[in-house]
RNA sequence: GGGGUCUUAGCUCAGCUGGGAGAGCAUCUGCCUUACAAGCAGAGGGUCAUAGGUUCGAGCCCUAUAGGCCCCACCA
């Protein structure tokens, strides 16, 4: 038996309680399962660092719906959470946190800074995952895995010590992206460039012979401390004669030679460029080719070093100013001119990206590339929106080797160790491996790896890989991952590439991409904006139910979406009309008895409804399976506001509050029924309120969560009532409109006739009487043959095949009257003006779907029938 | 420079394989009708960016143009 509901929705008294329930039930945990198809997903991991942004509020909730749903559909449904190390961000955080105490990663040494590191995971790092639970997140929590976990370390051992024996991965002293704040190499996915305003410093280098002076600009004049040759193109012209020649680096007055290179662009400034092989990646490979000596002029922290004194200690910026007004002095320099560049930033911090050169280890990736990019094109892999698939495979065509060393000691280790002694080098899983030539211990590279080198193996580590576990053999591949566009980079194409790899298969079946979400504006949440909205507070005021449905609704994949307080209001409203329609059939399940019911003893309107859930658990099934999930949302919640509770509960109340009506409990079986089942479909969008109702209405079931999801039953299907209630709603949708034109007001009743020569119609209207009293306020109803004994007067709606009358008497505005029918004549004309249009069209005729073309004949009489007595009546009161 | 994407009602956005333009919010008019005023009933409001093309038929497919946004790229 129903129990009564409180009277207003209150979500914060119900969420805590009911997500409680969901975890002692253990109802979130998977377990192999080899009679259920499995279904799984795994969360891309916060950072440890984190704190619950709007971002992970939409990201989770997306994979809450699907893993719900599937739970729902019988599936085995997986959903794998954990957290992230995030090497950088976490050893900044530390780092910082440090300084405030006066105390250096140096002061206490490696191990002390992980100790303290591990403590902060200890303190923060269950933050984010209990902020994900506020959301309502569904996933495994017994299953709950870390990258630094010794699951995973062992992971990132295995693949490290693979891919150096397969030569995949090498050590190599290259160009590298160096963040002077953070003091580490970062890969190229990690630098932002940026626009930024500079200048174009003119400079002008004499030639050793005293012969002139070659000219040429650059945005970075610091640097030219480091140039090692100056370079033209070598079909230049103009420069022919100098190449070969050597010119004297001012203030440095070293002697560097004039080289050729087709890297020099001849229309571009003077078509002659300065080469600082040490900072700047063109320079690099150009210097290569040349054997040009590097020359590296800053410190770790981009500080010019003792090598040049006058500048030494500087940084970048200061140097800057001092060699320009050096240069000025000694005439080299010629003009300065503004200038705006692209300039490369460390995503973390911001701080513009210094080019250096160092010894690294990097990944080769044209190998690893090609499989994955192959997954892709032949559709082992998909995209969701489609398009996201020419983004990856842009990228993955033109990837360079990825540089994983970090220097940073927040991380997974590099399981290379190097002898002192003998300089011999091995890559091992072993902990402290002696050389295998002396004999000697051997000390471990220093070096951590790049964060995203573990992450990229979250899809089969999180499962047990690199054992051979029954979980990784049943849920691998995942189905779904589910993730913003901005990562494409970073994360899914390592996933693909690793899964393919190290797997031999793919990772995940669907990429369902989304987008950011915004503020108000339109301009991305940011901390420095302080525009960002606190998915916490949105839940505190309006609950996750709401927050949940603002986030999925008008919204398709890949997109980006606004932020409104309104939109969300619009949810919680939606809330507290699914509670109240909720309340109203528990108040009356509760004074009736509890009858058995056949389906022989459902009304027309009860066959309506069941026929219309019926249709929206088959559009809203397949609508979910497609990913459009903002699409299937909408059409639950048009059902259940529009059609359930402003038609359907309206229609049946006059049976509930009559204790004779024969057909009562026919109603409350209906209204239990579509009720039940349409929390079920609206369940994984909004879990709490769908589970608080759930429970309260039955006694059979122990939660929503677990029931069956609706589907599409053929005997649930009606199309002849659906039918005659459509026709039922028209009519009274025609009969509130005129009366509201005719500015009846709702407590005069006024008598009804319906006159029909369709005696299907007439049945119809016949057996929905009651709607007429109860939906259009009629007094009184009479359905005839003609217009025998209506006063002449009347008011006319037209509907198809039949007339309604309301006489009005003394209400009646003949002249208004006129005008109403005027524009229905109008109206019409328009649609029989288009019917007409296709159907004398031969080529419509004879080439349209025979479907189609039925259908525009059926309107064309509909419409014609209807105009003829817009048109009678038209004449009557105009004679 | 290359690629992607968007342009639909006052605002924010949906619109599935081409077949009579939708929602929420806002606006206007009536209603405290015993589930809900966080509500009910009704209304107004759109040459679907522009120009061509394909098609019996285009918001949807193709081409070009304009404007916005995003990503990638070594022009110092």
């Amino acid at each position: 038996m129903a129990k009564e509901l409180e009277k207003t929705y209150n979500p914060s008294e119900i969420e805590g309680r009911l997500y409680q329930k969901w975890l002692d039930k253990k109802y979130f945990h998977a377990e192999v399962n080899r009679d259920k198809k499995p279904f799984t997903i795994v969360m891309p991991p916060p950072n440890i660092t984190g704190q619950l942004h709007m971002g992970h509020a939409l990201d989770n909730t997306l994979q809450d719906i699907l893993i719900r749903f599937k739970r729902m559909q019988g599936y085995e449904a997986l959903w794998v959470p954990g957290t992230d190390h995030a090497s950088i961000a976490t050893e900044a955080k530390i780092v910082e946190a440090m300084r405030k105490e006066g105390v250096t990663k140096e002061d206490i040494g490696r191990e002390g800074f992980l100790k303290r590191a591990w403590d902060w995971k200890a303190e923060y790092g269950g933050r984010i995952v209990s902020q994900l639970k506020k959301i309502g997140s569904s996933a495994d929590w017994d299953r709950e895995r870390f990258t630094m976990d010794d699951g995973c370390s062992e992971a990132v051992k295995d693949v490290f010590v693979n891919l150096y024996n397969k030569g995949q991965i090498y050590k190599g002293e290259r160009i590298i992206n160096w963040c002077p704040k953070c003091l580490t190499s970062i890969s190229d996915a990690e630098v932002e460039y940026e626009d930024q305003a500079g200048h174009f410093w003119h400079l002008r280098y004499p030639l050793a012979d005293g012969s002139g002076y070659i000219q040429m600009a650059t945005t970075r004049p610091e640097t030219m401390l480091g140039d090692t040759a100056v370079a033209v193109n070598p079909k230049d012209e103009r420069y022919k004669d100098m190449v070969g020649k050597t010119v004297i680096l001012p203030i440095v007055h070293r002697e560097i030679p004039i080289i050729a290179d087709d890297y020099v662009e001849m229309e571009f400034g003077t078509g002659v460029v300065k080469i600082t092989p040490a900072h700047d990646p063109n320079d690099f490979e150009v210097g290569l080719r040349h054997n040009l000596p590097v020359i590296n002029v800053m410190t770790d922290d981009a500080k010019i070093t003792d090598e040049y004194p006058k500048y030494a200690g500087m940084d970048r910026y200061e140097a800057r100013k001092a060699i320009v007004a050096d240069l000025e002095a000694e005439g080299a320099l010629v003009k300065i001119e503004d200038y705006s560049h692209n300039v490369g930033t460390c995503y973390r911090c911001h701080t513009t990206v210094e080019p250096r050169v160092s010894k690294q280890w990097f990944v080769k990736m044209k190998e690893l590339a090609q499989p994955a990019i192959e997954a892709v094109k032949n559709g082992d892999t998909k995209f969701v929106p489609e398009h996201f698939d020419k983004t990856y495979y842009h990228w993955l065509e033109g990837i360079k080797d990825w540089c994983i060393s970090r220097q940073l000691w927040w991380g997974h280790r590099i399981p290379a160790f190097y002898c002192d002694d003998c300089g011999e080098m091995v890559v091992t899983k072993e902990e402290a491996p002696v050389c295998p030539k002396c004999g000697k211990p051997m000390r471990q590279d220093p070096d951590t790896l790049d964060t995203w080198f573990s992450s990229a193996l979250w899809p089969f580590s999180t499962l047990g890989w690199p054992e051979k576990t029954e979980e990784l053999e049943y849920f691998y591949p995942t189905d779904v991952l589910v993730t913003g566009y901005d990562i494409i980079f970073f994360w899914v194409v390592r996933m693909m590439f690793s899964g393919l790899e190290h797997m031999g298969e793919i990772p995940f079946k669907t990429v369902l991409i989304h987008g950011l979400v915004r503020d108000s504006q339109g301009r991305k949440m940011s901390k420095s904006l302080g525009n960002g909205i606190d998915p916490l507070e949105v839940i505190d005021k309006y609950g996750a139910d709401a927050l949940r449905l603002t986030l999925v609704t008008g919204n398709a994949p890949g997109n980006d979406m606004r932020f409104y307080w309104e939109r969300v209001e619009a949810s919680r409203n939606f809330a507290n009309k699914v509670w109240n329609a909720s309340r109203f059939i528990m108040m009356n399940l509760d004074k009736a008895e509890d009858k058995a019911v056949d389906l022989f003893e459902l009304t027309p309107a009860d066959k309506w409804i069941l026929s219309k859930l019926n249709t929206l658990a088959k559009d809203v099934t397949e609508n979910m399976e497609n990913f459009d999930l903002g699409v299937a949302v909408s059409k639950i919640y048009d059902f259940i506001w529009e059609e359930f509770c402003d038609w359907y509960i309206e229609m049946v109340k006059p049976r509930l509050y009559n204790d004779e009506d024969t057909t009562k409990a026919a109603a409350l079986f209906t209204l239990k029924t579509v009720l039940i089942e349409s929390l079920k479909l609206l369940h994984p969008y909004m879990p709490f309120i769908t589970e608080e109702i759930f429970c309260n209405l039955q006694d059979e079931e122990e939660s929503i969560m677990i029931s069956k999801w609706p589907e599409y039953k053929e005997e649930f299907n009606f199309p002849e009532d659906e039918l005659a209630i459509e026709t039922i709603k028209e009519a009274v949708r025609g009969i509130r409109n005129t009366r509201t034109s005719m500015n009846v007001a709702p407590s005069r009743k006024a008598k009804v006739y319906v006159v029909s020569e369709d005696e299907k119609l007439k049945s119809i209207f016949d057996n929905g009487k009651v709607f007429f009293a109860t939906l259009g306020y009629a007094s009184d109803v009479v359905i005839q043959s003609d217009k025998s004994g209506i006063d002449t007067d009347a008011v006319a709606v037209v509907i198809p095949n039949g007339t309604i009358y309301m006489p009005f008497a003394e209400l009646v505005d003949i002249s208004k009257e006129i005008e109403r029918l005027e524009k229905e004549e109008k109206n019409l004309e328009g649609e029989l003006k288009r019917v007409n249009g296709m159907l004398n069209n031969e080529k419509f005729v004879s080439k349209a779907p025979a479907a189609k073309l039925q259908e525009e004949k059926d309107k064309l009489a509909k419409y014609t029938q209807m105009m003829e007595q817009v048109k009678e009546r038209l004449a009557h009161l105009r004679g």
